[in-house]
DNA sequence: TAGATTGTTAATCGATTAACAATC
DNA sequence: TAGATTGTTAATCGATTAACAATC
């Protein structure tokens, strides 16, 4: 991971990755507990919705701060607002999305960007074709216009979703443009001054990994035919 | 994680969940460098390819066995099959894709996923429009014909493209008809019986993960105002 | 043999969890 | 006050890493 260690602040304070990664999550089921008119929550509920037990969701929340009424829980949009603060989300971050073939496309058109304080201010696509057209309300420029459309809307995150075969070399130029943090869908492993943070979106790997436990699933006991065969040649010395 | 513990198998043998995670993105480096002609291979060029340190490669490999010789490196071809078989890759698994908006397009045009021995078996969509129309070489069928779908081609791993309203309802039935892998791409928390594995890929949570490092970025000392203001408050007793 | 590199050990670090005192 | 629920402690568990003996 790419992601900065938590000795920051007075009294060794700061947020474990972990529980950052988790913070949308609940940020997400607040949300639709406010959506349904609900005011406070228990962490015995929230946890529930956000799909994690309650000793942790309350230790994470303890990093932010002591926000819960004991005997009572927490006030859903005082929570809401703690944790948007947390995560940056009470400022508006200028975004570009580089390639905009179906992948592209979809994250142009997805409005859970927009609605978490995300905006999309430039499109660069390759393809002739697509310059000049409007996506989602943006029009998609060319890609020799990166740079400037990087500086000109001071974006400081980008979206890769190229060809894996163009996808450092796009990553360099968002770098020396100015950009510090880089979403990236092509599948290789980008190379990045220490001090961007890049994260990772893999389908082929998400689906590698659920492959490993089907397998597991096939075998009695949980063991596929290849280990036991493995064991067997162990047990008679190899 | 919705994932397995590691005692399985004799000797409490099992594969930690982290270095299952890891596994793909090792296989993806060796296949890169297998294509470039390269046979031989020693762990700090590996993991320098894989973006991680070489002691974590070591460690992860020998959970898999020792495929190595010392003094020399890994043979690039033969670790390749290692990692294949334990992941499950030599093996086809029949796929359906129910959601086919930019995403699913995204995804079933997505030649990654042929390539690792995941064959695209059903593609579901709710929308008439679609429905009988050709995408990637496999006809859509209306989402009434899901559970037919999954028992006619055996399917065991769904993906889910569609709208957050309708994912609990795909996911439910999709696991009634034998599914028993799910990889979630609709931004919410999927509830199924535990032996069902889910794997969720969220963009907007990635974006805001990216926004609170770059938040910290911003402040001196990768401190942002309002946790100075926090610190100041409880100096003075709140 | 000498040099190189693996596979493994052991120490450290970070994350999870149960339990419960604090307190509304 | 009695009941409920938080915030925190401490134990446990899992992951990472450096170092080096084993061995090609």
């Amino acid at each position: 991971m790419t992601t900065s260690d938590r000795s920051r602040g007075p009294r060794g304070r700061g947020i474990p990755d972990a529980t950052v990664a988790r913070l949308p999550v609940y940020l997400r089921a607040l949300s639709t507990l406010a959506d349904d008119g609900v005011t406070t929550v228990s962490s015995e509920e929230l946890a529930t919705a956000a799909g994690v037990n309650s000793a942790k969701l309350r230790k994470d929340l303890s990093y932010l701060g002591s926000y819960g009424t004991r005997g009572v829980g927490y006030d859903v949009d005082y929570l809401v607002y703690q944790i948007s603060r947390e995560l940056g989300l009470t400022q508006d971050w200028p975004v570009v999305i580089v390639g905009l073939g179906h992948l592209g496309h979809a994250l142009a058109n997805y409005g859970g960007f927009a609605s978490r304080g995300f905006a999309i201010r430039a499109l660069v696509d390759a393809d002739p074709d697509l310059v000049g057209t409007e996506i989602a309300g943006t029009t998609v420029s060319p890609l020799a216009d990166l740079e400037e459309q990087v500086r000109q809307h001071a974006v400081a995150i980008g979206v890769i979703a190229t060809p894996a075969a163009v996808a450092q070399d796009i990553a360099d130029r968002l770098v020396a443009a100015g950009v510090s943090s880089i979403l990236n869908f092509a599948p290789i492993v980008l190379s990045v001054p220490s001090q961007v943070e890049v994260r990772k979106v893999d389908m082929s790997i998400e689906l590698q990994i659920l492959a490993f436990h089907e397998q597991r699933k096939l075998a009695p006991g949980g063991r596929v035919a290849s280990e036991l065969a493995r064991d067997l040649a162990e047990a008679i010395g190899r």
